[in-house]
DNA sequence: GCCGTTTTCGGCCCGACTGTTTTCAGTCG
């Protein structure tokens, strides 16, 4: 049995063991064993002893063994024997966990969802002791509106809300200091709510007027630091704002941005001097609490060093801190080299594009409408090519402090063909090859197509390589790997395009990209001056695939990449 | 269930909120 598949199964035994209300403690000790095996770079054959790690032990270390001999777990099954499966689902609802969940079961026999909902309708959930009927009531609306809300909200959908709440939260004149947190800060490609952190001195009023001004469909709570809502907004969306004192409002920023293993594994290294941490401060030995003025004061007094929100994932990161130095950021960008105009289906003309790239500070950038076949984005033709070419350089005359190229965001046609002559393509300083069209092609036609622009010498680079967009379609399905491999053979560059719809490649295929050496440019793509701001995210987006600044194209100096494209 | 150069037993990250309670359990992040 793969790795993947032990590890999802030691993952399933946990969640059985929830629904017997079983020890917490061993509930979690499975879960770390899962995540020990995932952690483990190594393949199940490359482990010759599976007990000397640390977290699996004896029981978990037989499951392990049960399921690589024997291809299932006894274990496993007898829970399957016990617990029936209906009581899986039970677990989304909002309130309910393993106790409750179980001692419906015992008590009842409410072993689905359905049966729940019957239950609660014939009043019966209401004579259990620790129910009544104001539960009873909130697992009906939970269950009704369990099929209407997604179960992630993707992170372009996400933007526009998180804006929203900003203007909302900056007319609140009681609010100091205030910060989006939790899984959107870490950059997540999706995330299940939102969360804020607002430091205030009058913690009363700020939550009076959160209540006010938000558009709220549902309350969920609203304590004293914390208000938790349903937004009334076009994918409905819960939001959590965290109020706290100033003095608290770096602990509280960090404690809620996550990830919970990366706190819990901070928390540790505290422990283990004597101190606590918690979303306050830093409880020291006598009682005294310890605040910070910033988070990296925080991760200072701890003697490590800044740690992004981006990498604060698995709890690994804290083995890759040499590496932090070396991590691209938005101040090492030179330039962005993917982006429309008028002339296609940009909003602007070449030159606001020229104006809006100089006062971000780049050295250079380069122009890249769509090519002819594009017709829906009036893609250029050769004619209006080598007119924009031209209109290019004439421009450049205007500029000392930035350097223009002419390019194309070209179309790798459905027959694998590609869209201009290599007697035009010769003519532009770069080229970007992309697939528009017929996603659905078998994977061999689509590798065809893309390996017809990788060794075209005239093509610099393949743009969002997968098609992808976040959450609503797969794209058109290439084989990466072979991709990566064929970019390092010919010398070409893959692009992260940092658009938030896209984000493609997605983390997995960066870090594949790195270990491979091949270039990568993070590109806006922009067709609007206002989404040049995208840089930001896609070099965030970046750092969660630990990219180093050498290996990003934009990073490199005009002179190295004037050397590159002319090659 | 797992772990240990202060521990082989007694911890395991920590706190807020709700709904059920008369001091707390369960859930959540």
């Amino acid at each position: 049995m793969d790795k993947k598949t032990i590890i999802r199964t030691l993952e399933k035994i946990a969640l059985y063991m929830e629904l017997q209300g079983e020890n917490p403690f061993k509930i979690s000790a499975f879960r770390k064993a899962a995540q020990v095996l995932e952690l483990d770079a190594r393949s199940l054959a490359e482990m010759d002893n599976i007990l000397s790690l640390k977290g699996i032990g004896t029981a978990t270390g037989a499951v392990i063994e049960d399921l690589m001999n024997k291809e299932q777990s006894n274990l496993l099954l007898e829970l399957q024997n016990t617990v029936p499966s209906g009581l899986l689902p039970m677990l989304k609802i909002p309130g309910l966990g393993g106790k409750k969940i179980a001692k419906l079961y015992k008590e009842l026999q409410i072993d689905s969802i359905d049966a729940l909902k019957e239950a609660c309708e014939t009043k019966k959930v209401q004579s259990l002791a620790g129910f009544a009927a104001k539960t009873e009531e909130k697992i009906l609306a939970e269950i009704a509106n369990l099929q209407s809300k997604p179960e992630r909200t993707a992170v372009w959908q996400l933007e526009p809300i998180v804006d929203m709440i900003e203007r909302k939260l900056l007319n609140i004149p009681t609010i100091e200091k205030f910060s989006v947190a939790g899984s959107y800060r870490r950059v997540k490609e999706a995330s299940k709510d939102i969360d804020f952190i607002i430091g205030t001195n009058s913690p009363q009023e700020v939550r009076e007027e959160l209540l006010n001004v938000l558009p709220i469909i549902k309350i969920i709570a609203a304590g004293d630091t914390k208000v938790s809502v349903t937004l009334a907004v076009e994918n409905e969306i819960d939001a959590d704002f965290r109020i706290v004192e100033l003095h608290q409002y770096a602990s509280a920023l960090n404690h809620f941005t996550g990830s919970k293993d990366h706190n819990i594994k901070m928390r540790q290294i505290a422990k283990d001097l004597g101190k606590k941490i918690s979303e306050y401060g830093v409880e020291l030995e006598d009682g005294t609490v310890q605040h910070f003025e910033s988070e990296k004061a925080f991760y200072a007094y701890f003697d490590l060093p800044y740690i992004p929100p981006t990498v604060r994932e698995d709890g690994s990161e804290f083995s890759k801190l040499d590496q932090l130095p070396s991590l691209v950021t938005l101040d090492d960008i030179k330039g962005d080299f993917h982006m429309h105009t008028t002339w296609s289906d940009g909003a602007h003309s070449i030159e606001e594009m020229v104006e809006a790239c100089r006062a971000k500070g780049y050295s250079h950038m380069v122009i890249t409408d769509h090519s002819d076949y594009l017709k829906v984005a009036n893609g250029l033709s050769k004619e209006r090519l080598l007119r924009q070419i031209e209109t290019i350089y004439e421009l450049q005359a205007k500029y000392t402090d930035i350097e223009l190229f002419a390019g194309s965001e070209m179309d790798i046609l459905p027959d694998g063909s590609l869209d201009f002559e290599d007697e035009v393509l010769q003519q532009l300083d770069f080229v970007i090859a992309s697939i528009h069209s017929s996603f659905s092609q078998p994977q061999e036609k689509i590798m065809e197509r893309l390996f017809n622009a990788i060794k075209n010498p005239h093509v610099h680079m393949i743009a969002h390589p997968t098609g992808r967009i976040i959450e609503q379609r797969d794209g058109y399905n290439p084989d990466v790997p072979t991709l990566i491999e064929w970019a390092k053979e010919y010398g070409k560059i893959l692009e992260l395009n940092a658009n938030p719809y896209r984000l493609d490649l997605k983390t997995d295929y960066l870090k594949l990209a790195k270990e491979a050496s091949v270039p990568i440019a993070i590109n806006t793509d922009a067709h609007h001056i206002d989404q040049l701001k995208y840089m930001d995210i896609g070099v965030r987006y970046a750092q969660k695939a630990w990219l180093h600044k050498e290996s990003i194209v934009n990073t490199w100096t005009l002179e190295k990449f004037k050397q590159f494209i002319k090659k």
